[in-house]
DNA sequence: ACAAGTTATGAATATTAGTTCATAATATGA
DNA sequence: TCATATTATGAACTAATATTCATAACTTGT
């Protein structure tokens, strides 16, 4: 057996666990956990039920293994941006605006990370997806000491950070799930702006504050 | 038999319907649709199965009877703030405020109403909550024509409507749910007047604007 | 106290869906 | 072509749980 031989094996059994995914996920964002079965997931990605458990242990892990590696990739895009070196308000407005990607490239991977018995922002069973639930809490401690640092230098007004940086996701978060839902509505750009101009300047009109 | 025999029996199946309600709520709301079995409802409101099947023709119908119930007690509070007689600015300030009720009132109906297989403003499944859905799409227009008769007054800057609202009701949202997450974390006023302060003039300091 | 009607009970049933495993198919290298 | 190893299959098994229903308990008016 050629060593090409054994690495085409290995990536024909990495591409059928690709394929096991993607069904899982397509399904899983649809209906939510609950509302799939196994068989369901089998028939998606043309293999048996019996394959599926060559490649996870159950429909569990299967699930926790798409949880972990959408938050992963979302992670991915908004860290970084929260580490630049550059100002508070560069670095909110870029936060801002970076979810147009997200929203391009993770449709249905952000669909997974939001729908579920565990409910964005709001988690109501934080115990449930450990991994998904660390990016967040990551994010949001970022947010909260920009927030804190820029209430510090004058930039922002006074305000509780943690309760800025909710404020801020939860607008965000609303309008990316929205973008999903109906993605005719508007342009990903306008309604970003729009975000951006609302959390720093607000909706009155300068006459009326 | 007398009419106030009657009437007490009348009184009493109320009751108990109530109870298993209560009792189901309860449970839902912590640990899911799913994750509740009949039988768990039925130990915990102090009946047996078969009892619950004489108020319910199903674990559904139980759990679409809560869900109606406590979005029409939601939407009791919000709507007639928002179809009052007062101006633009004066009626998303009311709305805003209403929350503290919310959160006071009903921590745990909410809970049921954000938790769920259904996703609070990210609703994933629409189909399955018509009732409470419904009353998400009421309280979104009223807000989108407020929004919109404010920016025809100049009260308001030029910005879509529906856009405004959804980052409204999403900021809103998160907060209550915070609250009853972790209701030492902030008063409720002030983290109201911080959403009122933000939405209304955002998080920028004057000067930097 | 009894008959008639109402409500409660929970063991039994039916159904659904996650998991296993003996078997079949396929691929590999000699 | 054959022996070996790997991977795929899906019917059968199992566990969980929603629902039913024959029976029991209780209420009420006479």
């Amino acid at each position: 057996m050629g060593k090409a031989g054994l690495r085409r094996k290995e990536r024909e059994k990495l591409q059928h666990r690709e394929e096991i995914l993607d069904a899982a996920l397509r399904l899983f964002s649809e209906k939510g956990f609950h509302n799939v079965s196994v068989q369901e997931i089998a028939e998606e990605a043309e293999f048996s039920v019996g394959t599926l458990y060559n490649f996870f242990a159950s429909k569990e892990s299967l699930f926790a293994g798409l949880m972990s590696s959408c938050a992963k990739r979302i992670s991915e895009i908004l860290v970084p941006i929260l580490d630049e070196k550059t100002d508070e308000r560069g670095k909110i407005s870029n936060f801002i605006h970076a979810h147009k990607q997200i929203i391009e490239s993770y449709a249905s991977s952000i669909r997974l990370y939001l729908s579920q018995d565990v409910c964005s922002v709001l988690t109501v069973r934080p115990d449930v997806e450990p991994e998904a639930d660390a990016v967040r809490d990551t994010i949001q401690q970022k947010l909260s000491s920009i927030f804190k640092s820029g209430v510090r230098k004058g930039v922002f007004k006074e305000m509780d950070p943690r309760a800025a940086s909710l404020s801020l996701s939860a607008m965000l978060e609303s309008f990316v799930f929205s973008m999903i839902k109906e993605p005719e509505r508007m342009q990903i750009e306008l309604g970003l702006s729009l975000i951006e101009e609302l959390f720093f300047k607000g909706a009155l009109k300068d006459t009326e504050a």
